[in-house]
DNA sequence: ATGGGTCCT
DNA sequence: AGGACCC
């Protein structure tokens, strides 16, 4: 570091900012929690989270059986015959709970300075707040405190015990963590009574020694690391962290620690004995490491973040969780799908996006689940006499609050690495008047498109996927107006109707009807069976399906596409016959059928009547 | 392994 | 678009 002209005692980059204070909030099992606040009758009992073939969480009850998380089934069942199995991969209900949690703790924070890690996991700078209290300590307003909970290092605790009612002798941000984990446990009981979940936290001066002594002490307990000699501060912290493996510390991943390892074995000349993730404390780290270590396996800017950390320095600032997730993307894993099968999981990955989509980027006209930027927009309209969008019952209507531009598409062949390709998104799907299950489709021909450039790109390594994962991405307050074009442009018959008149627009969503039946029955039984479950259709049974003709011919079966699927079409442009699947991709890429490399400039100029506008405008 | 997320390059 | 990280 060069001085470079600044005088010696000038403040370091390190200094700049003012000590601060973290609490780092753990639930406790969280989905196992979750799922007993939902049915009460797990309550006691050992309950593992089922995740396809693994144990994702597990109740303490069973871990005390030898259950630990991430346990194959098979040997969970082993260790444990009596062990229950809750279903853990459908999301929405912890989403819910840990939404829920989110709100209340932001509430506790000035500013609402609370980062989501995950969904069981907070952090809190209550730097600020705690100033406050502490300056009212010290002009007499309110007495000192006592720090809540377990307390590290065994200097503070052994000088609490010595010297009982002589706080106020302790250093300034010794008393201000005290005040803290006050704080912290404040917060926790009142999740505990709001939400019924109990909680373990950590209180620090980074986020990163937080999390570390949180872990310390775990159900239901939290612990404040409060050097009380600034004499020793920095000694004691190391000693206190020395001994726990890197791998627990937040930026040394699995791949860094693995490298790390495997220097570690060839420059201590271990040739049989490779060091072990475990083995590979911060204590070993740092004794073997220095920055130019670091700075030659990593290059410069991780090497100075994991030599920081190494010596329990982390000056990673907590993030406000924005009021909109970047990403909202759903996947589902497989043993080895055939490229056959993959457009129908299109269709119920794409339906359960939408939901999603839905749910968490659209207004909810029930005042009840009102976001924060609702109240707000409301007011405002209220303020400025603005218009806000009635339905024709004169309530409030949903309406879009942000619009995913781009639809990315990852898949995984056998075990390799995730392959992913992303477009626009097609802004049929924002017009809530159509039915969910059509807006489905229109995403399922958009992930066909980018499915065939996954595997031009990548090859058929014939192992099928094992992997797909759907993200609306690119999250803007706008709404974009260009159609995706060429498959869109017959079907505008077909919508026709729909825009005539503006009563029509106004009526209420439909409901999933006749329309979609062709579709569905065209689906594998499986797929068909999961999709009417969630539309609550009624399929048919086999004697009224082979009494046939009930439904209409597919051609005419739908609003948006005037082919099914599994057709074959004469292309409008060159008379080509091909599957109807293909058409999108060889309309919008006339010459490969296949996206470009580079933006899809051609599309660009293409001006295809956009009616909706006029739809989805209110 | 899951079914999600983040940010950086 | 991929890679690392987090839960």
């Amino acid at each position: 570091m060069s001085t470079f002209g600044l005088k010696k005692d000038q403040p370091s980059s390190t200094e700049q900012h003012p000590t601060r204070i973290i609490i780092a909030l753990d639930l406790d099992a969280f989905y196992v929690a979750a799922s007993r606040k939902r049915d009460p009758s797990l309550n006691g009992l050992p309950v593992a989270i089922k995740q396809k073939t693994i144990c994702a969480t597990t109740s303490y009850e069973a871990r005390a059986k030898g259950v630990q998380k991430l346990m194959r089934i098979r040997d969970a069942v082993a260790k444990c015959p009596e062990l229950i199995f809750v279903d853990g991969e459908d999301l929405s209900y912890f989403r819910k709970i840990s939404t829920e949690i989110f709100k209340i703790v932001s509430s506790m924070v000035r500013d609402g300075l609370v980062e989501k890690l995950g969904m069981d996991e907070l952090f809190c700078d209550v730097t600020s707040m705690v100033e406050d209290r502490y300056n009212e300590e010290i002009a007499g307003i309110c007495p000192p405190v006592k720090p809540f909970g377990n307390v590290l290092p065994q200097r503070t605790k052994h000088r609490l015990e010595q010297k009982k009612g002589d706080l106020d002798e302790f250093d300034p941000l010794t008393r201000k963590l005290f005040i803290a984990s006050n704080l912290a446990q404040t917060i926790r009981e009142r999740v505990a009574e709001e939400v019924g979940l109990t909680s373990s936290a950590g209180i620090a001066t980074s986020k990163c020694l937080a999390k570390l002594i949180g872990n310390l002490h775990k159900p239901n307990q939290q612990t404040v690391l409060a050097p009380c000699d600034p004499a020793f501060a920095t000694q004691d912290t190391q000693e206190l962290i020395d001994p726990f493996p890197i791998r627990k510390v937040n930026g040394f991943g699995s791949v860094t620690t693995a490298r790390m390892c495997e220097v570690a074995s060839s420059t201590t000349g271990v040739p049989e004995n490779t060091v072990t993730p475990e083995s590979m404390t911060i204590l070993v780290a740092r004794t073997l490491f220095d920055h130019t270590a670091l700075s030659e396996m990593f290059g410069e800017r991780i090497a100075t973040r994991l030599h920081a950390l190494l010596h329990g320095i982390d000056d990673e600032p907590v993030i406000k969780a924005p009021d909109f997730p970047a990403q909202i993307s759903i996947e589902d894993s497989y043993f080895g799908l055939p490229f056959e099968k993959v457009p129908e999981q299109f269709v119920k990955l794409g339906d359960s996006l939408l939901r999603r989509l839905e749910l968490e980027l659209m207004s909810h006209p029930d005042p009840r689940q009102e976001s924060e930027e609702e109240k707000v927009r409301k007011q405002e309209a209220e303020a400025e006499m603005v218009e806000v969008p009635l339905d024709i019952f004169g309530n409030p209507r949903s309406t879009w609050l942000r619009y995913p531009l781009s639809l990315r598409l990852t898949t995984r062949q056998g075990y390799t690495n995730r392959i992913s390709r992303q477009t626009r998104m097609p802004v049929e799907i924002f017009d809530i008047s159509v039915p969910r299950i059509e807006r489905a489709k229109v995403l399922m021909h958009s992930c066909e498109a980018l499915f065939r450039a996954v595997i031009q790109f990548e090859g058929n390594k014939g192992m099928g996927i094992h992997l797909i994962n759907l993200a609306a991405i690119d999250l803007s307050v706008h709404r974009p107006n260009q159609s995706i074009g060429g498959f869109f442009k017959q079907p505008v018959q077909a919508r026709t109707p729909v825009v005539e008149s503006r009563q029509i627009i106004e009526e209420p969503i439909p409901e999933t009807n006749q329309i979609d039946m062709a579709f569905l029955m065209e689906l594998p039984e499986d797929v068909r069976r999961e999709v009417a479950q969630e539309y609550g259709i009624e399929l048919p049974t086999e004697a009224n399906q082979s009494a046939g003709s009930q439904y209409e011919p597919l051609s005419q079966s739908s609003i948006l596409s005037t082919q099914s699927s599994a057709s074959t079409m004469l292309c409008s442009h060159c008379g080509l016959s091909m599957s109807s699947w293909l058409q999108h991709d060889h309309e919008r890429w006339p010459d490969t059928g296949l996206p470009h490399k580079h933006k899809d400039e051609d599309m660009d100029d293409l001006d295809w009547d956009d009616e909706d506008d006029d739809v989805m405008s209110i």
